[in-house]
RNA sequence: GGAGCGGUAGUUCAGUUUGGUUAGAAUACCGGCCUGUCACGCCGGGGGUCGCGGGUUCGAGUCCCGUCCGCUCCGCCA
């Protein structure tokens, strides 16, 4: 019960801990003064610490020995050892944390004392940037000392899961080579190669593949992980990975293990259980379903497609995108939606064009038995009754019900509608409690990119095409699928990971149809293509974004709230100020010449 | 790069629509009283470059322009 204090040898029960099992004991407290007040010719000064609170009784010639009777209110660090004892007659009450049993001191020691705090720690609503700027105090509220300890907790039960299955942590440098495909690198200039730059690591991706051909055949790191793009409440520029990657496996062993995993971690520490097994879903049925390939299953609402049936139709808002090659025409029908206002329709409108979308169809269901009469839509004088009757019947669509269309390029119908889903899902409450897990599998080996008229890895260069799918790496690079796969928790992308190519000739066969060059392609990856012509076993792996996972187990919206001190969104530390303008010296020394010195 | 919201006391906010006396409240802080209190109570006090710069006006927290910062989103994030 009691904790060894490794400075000045205090002891000291946490003081939330203390009810009436503790009785005529004596404890001593460490923490710090919450409140303190005077009643009565007696002094009580409530003591916290991360666990809770404490109420100590003491003599006002106790405290006044030690200078903390003077009425003031600061806040001060004390060690307090006294004794146990249940409350007077009258005074207990049983519903606050300190009602029951109290703590007679008889001495007090002040370790520190403090100015009053920049903020209440009570006050729920901080302003973020306030709390950034004194992080440290904000870090001492229930709130993120709940947080940052379910991130040990998480931590630990995925270290003590792979441990127990013979997995090895191994450390990857964070001082890399520079590879400019993917995201945006964070440069480090190198003193002794002047003009050079090592790049930190957007995720240990080559080093654990090299560690597969060196036999470590199960590795995983939870590894520091850089991308130098904007930020949002789920993108941080630093951020945390657990990085796995294991020999001898397909995707079913990968896929089987990890889901073991998080299944056990939920359990563990949040005592929730997961499904067994994980659903999985193709990703063209994701794309078709929802519009994502993140979808949130607790949401009971879905996309119905509709492009075959307004081909033929005069509405050209619908019969242009139904006819052209990656078109689309989709339907949302929303169980009732009829009751959505005009102003609620014209919200919605606004939000899909941020996709994209250039406007935002709909019909309402009054009577559907009464065929046209019984709809209300602005676009129903411009459908034919037999195409207006097939959509009713496709979509299910309801008495009272309101279906929404999407029609344009695939990609933006399937962005406007998908992300109009999840927003009319928390808006009419109708996304639904507990986990839903999801693996999205078969996804596409790479998507052509119309700006650099090219070819991209959906996934990241390295991930292996299906073996059957090989020839159309030639043929039809966009209908070869990947052996990649998706982790989706509640609509949010947890992890993802492949099963990677192991042969040197796929490797440079992908490589050939991503653009890039045989020369560029040993310039940059050389080491990796001479590392599988060595005896490369077939491996595969996955990384979790452990900030997210984090995040969704505290039900925070915000990363930023599960790290300890994080990035605003212009990528700075508001506590230390970083970046920062460097001395002329450290320049010259690094052989860089700034446009402008800084501010 | 773009769209939106916000910035007023240590903190959380009101006041900005419709410009007008000395910019308010709560809480925190300081002093006094009361008092087995626990959101204690009562009385009093101190505390403001209304983010910053410029403009319009007799007069700007309020209107206009610019700018900085924080947040949400789009682009971006293999």
């Amino acid at each position: 019960m009691d904790e060894q204090r490794p400075a000045g040898g205090l002891r000291s029960h946490f003081c939330g801990l203390l009810d009436e099992s503790h009785i005529d004991e004596r404890v001593s407290l460490c923490g710090w003064v919450h409140r303190r007040r005077d009643h009565g010719g007696v002094i009580f000064i409530d003591l916290r610490d991360s666990r809770g609170v404490a109420q100590i009784v003491v003599d006002p010639e106790l405290a006044e020995a030690f200078a903390i009777a003077e009425g003031v209110r600061h806040e001060y660090v004390l060690c307090i050892a006294g004794t146990v004892r249940r409350r007077p007659e009258g005074t207990q009450n049983p519903e606050l944390p300190t009602g029951a049993v109290e703590v007679l001191g008889e001495s007090i020691e002040i370790l520190n004392r403090a100015e009053s705090l920049p903020f209440q720690l009570d006050e729920p609503d901080i302003n973020e940037a306030v709390r950034l700027k004194h992080r440290c105090i904000d870090l001492r509220g229930e709130r993120m000392q709940r947080n940052l300890r379910m991130r040990h907790a998480v931590s630990r039960g995925l270290r003590r899961f792979l441990d127990a299955r013979g997995f090895v942590e191994i450390e990857t440098p964070v001082l890399t080579r520079s590879t400019p495909e993917g995201a945006r690198d964070y440069l480090v200039p190198s003193r002794t190669h002047v003009g050079q730059f090592f790049a930190l690591p957007q995720s240990p991706q080559i080093f654990k593949q090299l560690l597969m051909v060196s036999g470590f055949e199960s590795y995983y790191q939870i590894a520091r992980c850089f991308r130098d793009e904007d930020l949002r409440a789920d993108r941080q520029p630093e951020f945390t990975q657990l990085d796995v990657e294991m020999s001898f496996v397909d995707e079913q062993a990968v896929m089987q293990t990890m889901e073991s995993m998080v299944r056990e971690l939920f359990r563990d520490v949040l005592d929730d259980a997961l499904p067994d097994p994980f659903p999985r879903m193709s990703y063209a049925e994701a794309m078709r379903r929802f519009g994502t390939d993140r979808p949130d299953l607790r949401i009971p609402l879905e996309l119905v497609d509709v492009t075959d049936l307004v081909r033929e139709v005069e509405f050209k808002v619908f019969a242009g995108p139904a006819n052209q090659a990656g078109g689309r025409v989709a339907a949302l029908p929303v169980p009732q939606g009829g009751r959505l206002s005009r102003l609620q329709i014209d919200s919605y409108t606004d939000y899909v064009k941020q996709f994209g979308a250039k406007g935002l169809a709909y019909v309402k269901v009054n009577e559907r038995d009464r065929g046209r009469d019984g709809l209300q839509s602005p676009i129903l004088k411009f459908l034919p009754d037999t195409v207006v009757d097939a959509i009713m019947a496709r979509s299910g669509a309801q008495d009272g019900d309101l279906v929404f269309f999407g029609a344009d390029d695939a990609g933006v119908v399937n962005d406007a509608l998908g992300a109009l889903r999840v927003r009319l899902g928390s808006d009419m409450g109708l996304v639904e409690s507990g986990w839903r897990p999801l693996w999205v599998v078969e996804f596409p080996l790479v998507a052509y990119d119309a700006e650099s008229r090219r070819w991209d890895a959906l996934h990241h260069p390295f991930t292996a095409p299906r073996e059957q799918d090989l020839d159309l790496l030639l043929t039809d690079p966009a209908a070869a699928c990947s052996r990649a796969y998706d982790l989706v928790l509640n609509g949010v992308e947890l992890g993802g990971g492949s099963i990677r190519i192991h042969s040197a000739e796929v490797q440079e066969q992908v490589f050939d149809l991503l653009g890039i060059g045989r020369q560029e392609a040993h310039a940059k990856f050389g080491f990796l293509i001479d590392a599988l012509r060595l005896g490369a076993p077939p491996h595969g792996g996955i990384a979790f974004g452990l900030d997210r996972l984090v995040a969704m187990m505290a039900g925070e919206d915000s990363i930023r709230d599960v790290i300890a001190f994080p990035k605003t969104q212009k990528a700075a530390c508001l506590l230390t100020d970083a970046p920062s303008p460097v001395d002329d010296a450290q320049l010259r020394e690094l052989g860089i010449r700034v446009r402008s010195a800084g501010r």
